[in-house]
DNA sequence: GTCATGACGGATC
DNA sequence: GGATCCGCCATGA
């Protein structure tokens, strides 16, 4: 609609249920982009306070960079205070707790 | 209207 | 699984 890309990003974002993760892809494939998964990750970069842009992560199931959440720990901390499960390797089990963001 | 940029994805090695 | 290269598209200046 009106809506820049950008406002349904942060929209669907702000869906994501606690314990589940979802990637940049996913949430450009709703807002109707399946080819700018880049402008998730801007979006993100510009995301105001209260959107839990930690629950994005890449297909790889790897975090965002570590200065993005202020440290790659804090954001593991949340999202497995939240039940999202991790591997030895430190990534995420996207089998798991990936969510298909099915808002738009 | 044009240029440069970006919290990525996929393919390939 | 990890690293590297290329490509995609909207936003901002």
């Amino acid at each position: 609609m009106d809506k820049s890309v950008f406002e349904q990003i942060y929209d669907i974002v702000a869906r994501i249920p606690e314990g589940q993760v979802t990637t940049y892809g996913a949430i450009a494939l709703s807002v109707g982009r399946p080819r700018a998964p880049r402008m998730v990750g801007n979006a993100m970069h510009r995301a105001p306070e209260g959107l839990p842009c930690h629950r994005v992560v890449n297909k790889t199931g790897a975090l965002a960079h570590e200065d993005a959440f202020g440290g790659e720990f804090f954001q593991r901390y949340l999202l497995e205070n939240e039940g999202v499960p991790f591997l030895e390797n430190g990534r995420i089990d996207m089998r798991a707790c990936f969510w298909f963001p099915d808002g738009a």
